[in-house]
DNA sequence: AAGTTACACAACCGCGGACCT
DNA sequence: CAGGTCCGCGGTTGTGTAACT
């Protein structure tokens, strides 16, 4: 049994827009508002157009206070930020940024953003796969948390390698790559992670092997599909004799759509941290309005002068037999 | 100047979920 | 509870234009 169309594709009209119908259209809402029926909305109105093309023209175009233009450097690292932290839910994005639309920032992040981003990591493609090359790379992202002292060309907060549909993730990589000697504080914020089961209360506790690769980075592999994560704690980091904290909580959906990382941020940062991306994840709420992700970032644990990355990384192992 | 390519943006399409009957 | 309808979302495609050959 197939879905009943939206209209009649044979009488309806396609393609762009002329002003005489954006006019049509403008006056029409203005008088009587969408009438909460989109479909119905174009025959009422006299246009010749589909109600969600109607509703779309609306939306992401004719709409006041739509801000059309270049994004700013703020902006940017919204986006950047959010997109590592929920991935492409470009509504819940775009619902961060007033004035743009989830397309604007879709279509944005596709011709631009992402481009940019691209430049710059790849040595870091080389060193993901060297230790995991018999997953399927699905997503990986780099996050790149400035510290408060930290030069401007690091407070892009993200870069990005290499996309794709955050599907199917069957495991869940999150690992930290440090600059200078802040990477000794993130990796024990991430061995903490692994090594604290209190830290995690989800109905899975699935946190299993985190491991060190040749040149130091160090992994924690999820092996289970849907831990659900939600409580945000302050842990200690042991193991590599640090003071560092694991600041927030992450969530790994039963969609799987998610993989929050949780960052790990040297103690005399962490305040600094939490305030600056506490913003960033602001918009990630579960169904119960409960937040998902409290702190996102990673500091520079010894003084907060150098910036430092992390990333999260979402692997599928779906290929392996 | 004409043809081709690359890019940016607008619009379309199909799916999932909410809501209604 | 099942089926139908509509809305909203995200991925993809189409179109116009600038840059390049």
């Amino acid at each position: 049994m197939g879905r009943a169309p939206c209209c009649d594709k044979a009488t309806v009209k396609k393609g762009p827009w002329s002003p005489e119908e954006d006019i049509k259209l403008k006056e029409y809402i203005h008088k009587h508002g969408t009438g909460g029926n989109w479909i119905a909305l174009p025959h009422k109105a006299g246009l010749k157009r589909c109600g969600k093309s109607c509703r779309l023209r609306w939306l992401n175009y004719l709409r006041p206070n739509i801000k059309h233009g270049d994004f700013s450097d703020d902006e940017d690292r919204i986006i950047c930020n959010l997109f590592a932290t929920i991935g492409s839910r470009w509504s819940i994005i775009a619902a961060q940024l007033p004035g743009r639309t989830d397309n604007d920032i879709k279509n944005y992040w596709n011709t631009k953003l992402k481009k940019k981003l691209m430049h710059g990591v790849q040595p870091y493609t080389t060193h993901m796969h060297n230790h995991c090359s018999s997953m399927k790379q699905q997503q990986l992202l780099f996050l790149t948390a400035s510290a408060p002292a930290a030069p401007p060309e690091a407070a892009c907060p993200l870069s990005l390698q290499h996309l794709s549909s955050p599907h199917d993730y069957s495991h869940h990589y999150i690992s930290s790559y440090g600059s200078s000697n802040s990477s000794t504080s993130l990796l024990s914020a991430a061995a903490a992670a692994g090594s604290h089961g209190g830290l995690l209360n989800g109905e899975h506790q699935t946190m299993s092997t985190s491991c060190l690769d040749s040149d130091g980075g160090l992994g924690l592999y999820f092996d289970e599909l849907c831990a659900t994560v939600t409580t945000s704690s302050g842990v200690h980091g042991q193991g590599l004799g640090m003071e560092s904290f694991i600041l927030g909580g992450f969530q790994l959906q039963e969609d799987h759509h998610k993989a929050m990382l949780v960052a790990g941020a040297g103690a005399g940062a962490a305040n600094q941290l939490n305030q600056q991306y506490s913003a960033a994840t602001s918009g990630c709420y579960d169904d119960e309005a409960k937040p998902l992700v409290s702190v996102t970032g990673g500091g520079d644990g010894a003084g907060g002068t150098s910036s430092s990355f992390f990333y999260g990384s979402s692997y599928s192992n779906d290929d392996e037999s």
